[in-house]
RNA sequence: GGGGACGUAGUUCAGUUGGUUAGAACGCUGCCCUGUCACGGCAGAGGCCGCGGGUUCGAGUCCCGUCGUCCCCGCCA
């Protein structure tokens, strides 16, 4: 391999194969930079030595596969090159076969400079020999075989599911495939393998996982492709905790293939504290959470700055990012968008010079330090008095309003500024780089406010907290009241979060078939819509289900984290753009009247107007 | 569905207030070069300024539309 000799080999034959990676002609001698996966070797064509096979040498283009044998010679002192790992040899050639030419490609895979994306992605296949295209496409496949190798150890079994199934519409859009046999009936592609995974619970296969494609026909990010790869997993009779156990052991292995070594368990936090620390669900640790700094000013104070005394008032600390010109400090309301009435107050020397008291408290209480920006968020007077709110609402929606709001902010500061602070750089030090966290206890249900209606927050196969059964009964019979006692049952839900991005989620699920009845009837589904669309499920449910539970991880964005990638596209060999079209093979495409007619479909024109 | 950024040579980019023949670097072609490794030197080729329309004596530059890529919000049970 191109990539693997050293000093030692020096004196033997050997044959390399690969890619003419760059030439350097210097008239009788030329040097060639020969590529393969494993790395680089110079080999060299000498017209003193061998002038048949200098002259040969002559027509080497970049990117040309060639075949050369030759001696490795070990480098004279003067000419070793510290910087690659095979820079103390070098392979003198005595043949060389031209296995193909190339085309002149669009760009070079030993470029410096990075391509766009567009043309990147059409010649996938000249990107992907970039040598960090390889590394990335090496560590998905190291971190998925440890992934794979640890669950197999833990007594794991990979069981496949189908990718043609049942649409059960509800949450994503489906991906359909339409059946020719039996026309006019579509089969769907899997979001996940959930309800087969529950089933191979009831069929006693008691751990079961898979890396496993699913399909969501939804809009994309930079952390978000139409097909991604998970890791699926499912166990019987066991505790959240278990759960967690299990993930964080082949997280423990998988990093350590990557060669980091992170450390176990995962520390926890409600849902309700995320939300209050970081207005986030997904909070990422390795920025300074909010303080509540509403006691820092009078009421007199609160009354002048027009903020409702009643909810929180938001400081959000953004570390180092030095003196802020005009222009920046400007540039921050922009970037603040408002939820419900939460207002912000990005200048906070303004407040300083008015209410010199309130912002040295604000100053001790958030830790702020030289260079340390200070924002404040809070609600404006105008957003009412409180509504009368159930005590077990733990955060009520128009606290939501400023977290959330909040927490965008936060992030999109911690973006701007970087550069400055500084806290995004890999350290090297796998603790900090790291920042796992488990949130548990999140609502059972979502409000939905366009369609008036509970949803259920996680999936409707989540089980809900022992202790919040009663509330379930009670909530069923307010199905149409935003504030039923419905939004304070806890799910036994959880999610894995790195650095504010959410890897996998997963709970402890329905095993009785009356609770399953009673949460599709809190999500206003009738028995018969229930039966319609999962049918086969509750009926499963009556033989005999072991209580379980289990998660997914999204593989996709754990190898992203590990490369220090800023996009899943730069992880999966070949992905799709923001408009989910694969721009090598151009998909998707129209497909011909006969074959159309065969699945009795008949595509409307839709530039009507 | 909404907001924002971008589109100039094969590639990465520059292009001033609307003004002569649209530039640079890398890559490419040819010639020269025996120790380079992002080799060097000389010469050369290479442009539908995304596409369509408009304003103007004159448009890469201003306006409108459109297509494409990227980022964000909504959405992602």
């Amino acid at each position: 391999m191109c990539g693997a000799l050293r000093a030692s080999d020096a004196g033997k034959k050997a044959v390399l194969m690969g890619w003419v990676n760059r030439r350097r002609d210097h008239g009788n001698l030329l040097f060639v930079d020969l590529r393969d996966r494993s790395g680089v070797t110079q080999v060299v064509f000498n017209a003193e030595r061998d002038r048949t096979i200098h002259e040969k040498s002559a027509a080497l283009r970049n990117e040309y596969v060639i075949a050369v044998t030759g001696t490795v010679k070990l480098r004279d002192a003067n000419t070793v090159n510290p910087n690659m790992p095979t820079g103390e040899v070098e392979l003198v050639a005595e043949e060389l076969r031209i296995l193909n030419e190339s085309k002149l490609p669009p760009f070079l895979p030993s470029d410096t400079a990075l391509t766009n994306e567009e043309t990147r992605l059409k010649y996938r296949y000249i990107d992907l020999r970039r040598d960090v295209m390889q590394f990335n496409i090496e560590l998905r496949h190291k971190v998925a075989k440890a992934i794979r190798d640890n669950l197999s150890g833990q007594g794991f079994f990979e069981i496949e599911t189908p990718f043609m199934t049942r649409s059960t519409p509800e949450g994503a859009r489906d991906y359909l495939v339409p059946s020719r046999v039996q026309p006019g009936t579509f089969y769907a592609l899997p979001q996940s393998p959930q309800l087969f995974k529950q089933i191979l619970m009831i069929s006693g296969f008691d751990k079961y996982f898979q890396i496993v494609r699913c399909f969501r026909d939804e809009d994309l990010r930079a952390d978000r492709q139409p097909e991604f790869t998970q890791i699926d997993l499912e166990m019987s009779y066991p505790q959240a905790e278990r759960v967690w156990e299990v993930v964080e052991g082949f997280l423990t292995a998988a990093f350590a293939a990557a060669g980091s070594a992170i450390k176990t368990p995962f520390p926890r936090m409600d849902y309700d504290e995320a939300i209050r620390l970081y207005g986030i669900d997904k909070p990422d640790l390795r920025l300074p959470a909010f303080t509540d700094v509403r006691d820092c000013f009078s009421a007199e104070n609160l009354q002048e700055l027009a903020i409702n005394s009643n909810l929180p008032v938001v400081a959000v600390r953004t570390p180092r990012v030095g003196e802020l010109s005009r222009k920046e400090r400007d540039d921050i309301k922009p970037m603040f968008h408002a939820k419900g009435g939460a207002r912000v107050y990005e200048d906070f020397k303004r407040i300083a010079n008015k209410f010199p008291d309130a912002a040295a408290a604000i100053a001790k209480k958030t830790g702020m330090e030289d260079g340390d920006l200070i924002v404040l968020v809070a609600g404006g007077a105008q957003s009412g008095p409180l509504a009368a709110l159930p005590e077990h609402r733990k955060v009520t929606p128009q606290e939501l309003a400023i977290y959330s709001s909040a927490g965008l902010l936060r992030l999109a500061l911690a973006q701007k500024y970087a550069e400055r602070h500084g806290i995004f750089k890999k350290s090297g030090d796998a603790a900090k780089d790291f920042r796992f966290l488990w949130v548990t206890n999140f609502p059972m249900f979502e409000w939905d406010e366009g369609e008036k209606r509970w949803n259920a927050a996680h999936h409707p196969f989540t089980s809900p907290h022992e202790e919040d059964m009663a509330k379930l009964e009670t909530g069923v019979e307010a199905l149409n009241d935003p504030l039923s006692p419905l939004s304070a049952v806890r799910a036994l839900a959880y999610d894995v979060v790195l650095n504010g991005t959410e890897l996998g989620s997963g709970s402890i699920r329905i095993h009785r078939q009356d609770v399953q009845s009673k949460i599709f009837r809190a999500l206003g589904m009738t028995e018969e819509e229930a039966r319609a669309r999962f049918g086969f499920f509750l009926e499963a449910l009556e033989y005999g289900t072991p209580p379980h539970g289990g998660i997914a991880l999204g593989l996709d964005r754990i190898v992203m984290i590990l490369a220090g990638a800023e996009s899943l596209r730069e992880v999966i060999p070949f992905p799709k753009t923001a408009r989910a079209v694969d721009l090598m093979v151009d998909a998707p495409t129209p497909v011909g009247e006969a074959q159309l007619r065969e699945l009795g479909i008949a595509v409307k024109k839709s530039n009507a107007p």
